[in-house]
DNA sequence: GACAAAAACGAACGTTCGTTCTATTATTGA
DNA sequence: TCAATAATAGAACGAACGTTCGTTTTTGTC
């Protein structure tokens, strides 16, 4: 890895810190050259694009969630401690890879869903994968007698994804306190109603 | 009404169908006038800041808001009805008062959430009465018998924020057809997990 | 219909944006 | 070590931003 990877990496480093305060499109390369102590003209190079600069915030925001979140998680036995390994990890995610501003996907969820264009495309993707994921973990519960076998898996992905959503904006909106709390509770009520009757 | 606050009026409508796409901070001055055929400066006279046009804009979103979800909803018969009628009219609300970027408050919580200023503290507040207003249809209908004494009505408010929340990123962003049947089916199964049992 | 007040205009301001050049400095591989 | 190449800098661009100002048009009232 030449030198123009490095710096390239730390660009995208700092970029998804201050995408997620600012979002994609307050991503200016004005501020991160400052940041970075580099020439605006200088850190474009590495990109020749904003749209690629985006591309690939989110790319290597994605590779971490990859590594810290779902990777991990996998790890755990299958079933039902799966599925809630995916929800912990989700939970502790901005603090593994710090992002002050939050979720970054969450934020750029809000910011696209109007703006057609590789970045958006690469976010549904990213989006409908970590559905997929959460999914597949619920179907292998089921399967492993943990979960009813009426559960479907693709609601119990949406209804996961709902309390991560309002867990994002009641602590970071609201700075509500009590988010956290109340996301365990949620998610445990949603457990609860797929679980098997013990028999 | 002088026509001074005619046009005001109709700027704000207009700003509010932008807003939902391009966000609060997307808005434009120089777009919204080119929009209603006034010049940059006539427009920008009726409000002498950009940010006093994102406040007013967020007011009367709210404005109609109210007069359009919340409203209607409370008229239904106290008890589940009333806090079904909450969900059924937030649910068809971007298509009573038209916002082809999908409902500006989600739009603008995730923009403002890092952002100080008036604007997000009136989105705080109206986020907050909002959820306020559920909790509230909860109370009313654990006190009329048709939910458990048990249940937390602010944790049932903020469930049903979620399954808001994902219902918008899952049709807006991942442009997903189910996904006002998913949400139909989530909050089906919150108020089967509140309701008390028959007696 | 005259006249003051209100509303809208047009031009310009200083900034910042993404982007494009050309020139200079570092790094690399033979 | 030295040429080739990659990385960075610096200056400038056209466009768009929010905002200000002085002027002109429209409105409402006696």
């Amino acid at each position: 890895m030449g030198k123009g990877d490095l710096t390239r990496q730390a660009i995208l480093e700092h970029a998804v810190v201050l995408a997620s305060q600012v979002g994609l499109d307050g991503l200016t390369i004005g501020r991160l050259a400052e940041d970075l102590d580099l020439s605006k003209s200088g850190l474009f190079a590495h990109f020749r694009s904003k749209e690629a600069l985006q591309v690939q915030t989110l790319a290597l925001a994605a590779e971490r969630f990859t590594e810290l979140v779902i990777k991990p998680a996998l790890a755990a036995p299958r079933g039902e401690p799966r599925v809630q390994a995916l929800f912990d990890r989700w939970l502790s995610w901005p603090k593994a890879f710090p992002q002050p501003g939050g979720c970054i996907f969450v934020a750029a969820s809000a910011e696209l869903d109007d703006q057609p264009g590789p970045a958006r495309d690469l976010l549904v993707r990213l989006q409908e994968d970590w559905l997929d994921v959460i999914a597949g973990a619920v179907r292998i519960a089921i399967a492993e007698g943990d979960f009813r076998k009426g559960v479907d898996p693709a609601q119990v992905a949406f209804d996961t994804y709902g309390i991560m959503l309002v867990t994002h904006f009641s602590s970071r909106l609201l700075r509500d306190p009590k988010a956290g709390e109340r996301a365990r509770q949620a998610f445990s009520s949603l457990l609860a109603a797929a679980r098997a009757l013990p028999s």
